[in-house]
DNA sequence: CAACCGCGTGATAGCGCTGTCAATATCGCT
DNA sequence: AGCGATATTGACAGCGCTATCACGCGGTTG
């Protein structure tokens, strides 16, 4: 009964605590902390490690020591570039830290992220992070039942977690269409896909605008439930032009429909700005290359990812958070795709953050 | 001395079993395979477990029994929509699955990916993914301490350290280049960026094919070592338009770098394909949308992530792996950008397998 | 000069789970 | 009825590490 005995060219705490005359537990601290070891001991344990080849067993830590370091992220899509460029900024903040990040794709299903935080749950993570406001009842218990710090992303919202960083997807479509009224706008379209949260909330800013303006009409907004893609841009332009012909600017809920809707008025030979202005959503790097170059919203995508992550370090390392809330703003820039003559207002750039001016 | 007992809210194995009445054994049993369990037990279990809101711990179980369920996969980028459309295939396969991803980033540095090696060896992984071919002797060291099946993606090359799925990036390029010439391209430019070991790869297929026709010319290389970008295709395809202004053709190590030579090109009034034949890499999705519409070479990165999970989860689970090299080919589709009147040569689609025909 | 402090170190006793083997129950067959 | 074979179940002893407390020691304090 009982296991099999200890297998010979296993390496653990002991043998190198043997090999350098120390307890197994001296060795133990040297490798959380070494300043807690006396200089002689230490040089001793790091020369019986090496030679023997030590690595540490994390499986073991985590059970001994009841914690791990693991972070969980929970993000909708891998294929959005939103997203690589917040994890980019996640893993940048994380990289030569002790923690690891356990990172999961929700497919923009609330379902998903239920089943996906209580498979986190088993790893008791140290932290996790989160997109959006959208939680289902259930999921937010499961995150209760983690205690751990959380940092929910992409957006603001009235009742967070714990904290939150990202900025007001409503406003920042709002500035978009402000930007496009001043320029003399009026029929302004609204192409969207996917239709996931933020998206939602994008198409409620374009109607307060549109509403505030007097200028709202229905037939002004083309959505599909179908992933983005430049093609799905191009088609819902297509779309958009047979149920509003008299049309002069589209706003795109992103990037990739811009460039898309860009292609659609070359191959009709739609002149841009001058017959239909284009704005698109997220600032993506070929947006400033374009012919000609596409007007967006700039979000700081990077920023966010690296920000929740330094939160959630702050929060797990017991550093208090100055900031639980994190407006990151954004930032209208205008390019060709929507400098108009005709319009009698001067083009000051419309930037917003929560603190100051609505936007 | 010893530690602190058991605190008392705390649900484990054995509270489960005194709720069910049974050992905590049997509950084990019950959650790693309930089909070794009495039906009678297991609905009991299953009520007690839910009762109590029971989660396994697991770092006891890897604890226990030796080992994980995770898998580690080292990318070199995260920005790279190339790996962001291989990583949805590594995560659509192991959706469901017992295992759970531990995902790094290597920055293309080999000295990252030695670091990132050694951390994952403390998780004593079950399987490892590893893209490319160019890990360094110590990486391939400490791969075979892990002692688990590994998967090298993205390329296919003489030395395998376990099993290996992509495609020949010399042969695809090889293959480009030749659609090129059947076109009637003489003066064809390579442009490049960041440089990584598969675009120095493709590097070499233009080389072999441009010296195969006879055609080859130093000044027709334009390359760069800084991130791929949009932008940075029009300011290195300006460069290659100054060494070589008889230019009528070029190669472009990836798409963005193709967009950013069509935007170029339309700023330029240069005639896409009639003056300018322009072939990118991938194919991206907004290569079909561009106007003209762009030619690319064709990789199938999803399902290269997808079959690189199978495998692993094959040798993990004991199941024989029947192909340990598997070459997904590509193929050339040929769009408007390169397709030219004036070739003799009927148009006839480029593909390529390891098996049959050099491409 | 006893009491006290803090540092570095060690002994002990688990953390929650599973591998191993033994025990028992159940079944088919001669 | 009796036997071995097969399914179920349980007891035990760790897996490799760390929390906790105890202890020795030099130095400070009242």
């Amino acid at each position: 009964m009982g296991r099999k005995r200890i297998e010979p060219g296993k390496v653990r705490l002991t043998e190198v605590a043997a090999l350098a005359g120390v307890s197994p537990i001296t060795v133990s601290r040297f490798f959380r902390n070494p300043a807690t070891v006396s200089a002689g001991r230490r040089t001793r344990i790091e020369s019986a490690a090496k030679e023997l080849g030590y690595v540490p067993n994390l499986a073991a830590r985590a059970l001994a020591s009841q914690r791990t370091e693991v972070i969980g992220v929970l993000i909708p899509s891998l294929t959005n570039n939103v997203f690589s460029d917040v994890l980019r900024g996640i893993y940048d903040a994380f990289e030569g830290s002790r923690y690891s990040i356990q990172l999961a794709n929700t497919r923009y299903s609330v379902l998903q992220e239920e089943r996906l935080l209580r498979l986190f749950l088993m790893q008791k993570p140290a932290g996790l992070i989160v997109t959006g406001l959208d939680q289902t009842a259930e999921s937010r218990s499961i995150i209760q039942a983690a205690d751990c710090p959380v940092v929910q992303i992409m957006e603001l919202g009235a009742d967070p977690i714990d904290m939150m960083i990202g900025f007001s997807h409503v406003d920042a479509c709002f500035a978009a269409i402000s930007h496009l009224l001043a320029q003399g706008c009026r029929r302004i379209g609204f192409i969207g896909a996917r239709m996931d949260p933020r998206v939602q909330r994008r198409l409620q800013g374009y109607q307060n605008a549109m509403k505030e303006a007097g200028l709202f009409d229905p037939r002004l907004i083309v959505t599909a439930p179908v992933p983005t893609s430049t093609t799905m841009g191009g088609s819902l332009f297509s779309d958009l032009l047979m149920k509003a012909p008299d049309l002069d600017a589209v706003f795109c809920a992103n990037d990739d429909l811009a460039l898309g809707v860009l292609f659609e008025c070359q191959r009709r030979h739609i002149a841009v700005p001058e017959q239909v202005a284009i704005v698109g959503f997220n600032d993506m790097e070929f947006m400033a290359a374009a012919v000609p170059t596409l007007t967006s919203v700039r979000t700081n995508r990077y920023e966010m990812g690296r920000r929740a992550a330094t939160m959630i370090m702050d929060a797990v390392e017991g550093r208090p958070v100055a900031e639980r809330v994190v407006d990151l703003g954004f930032e209208v820039i205008e390019r060709q795709s929507s400098t108009l003559q005709r319009a009698a207002a001067s083009p000051q750039p419309a930037s917003g953050r929560a603190s100051g001016t609505k936007w």
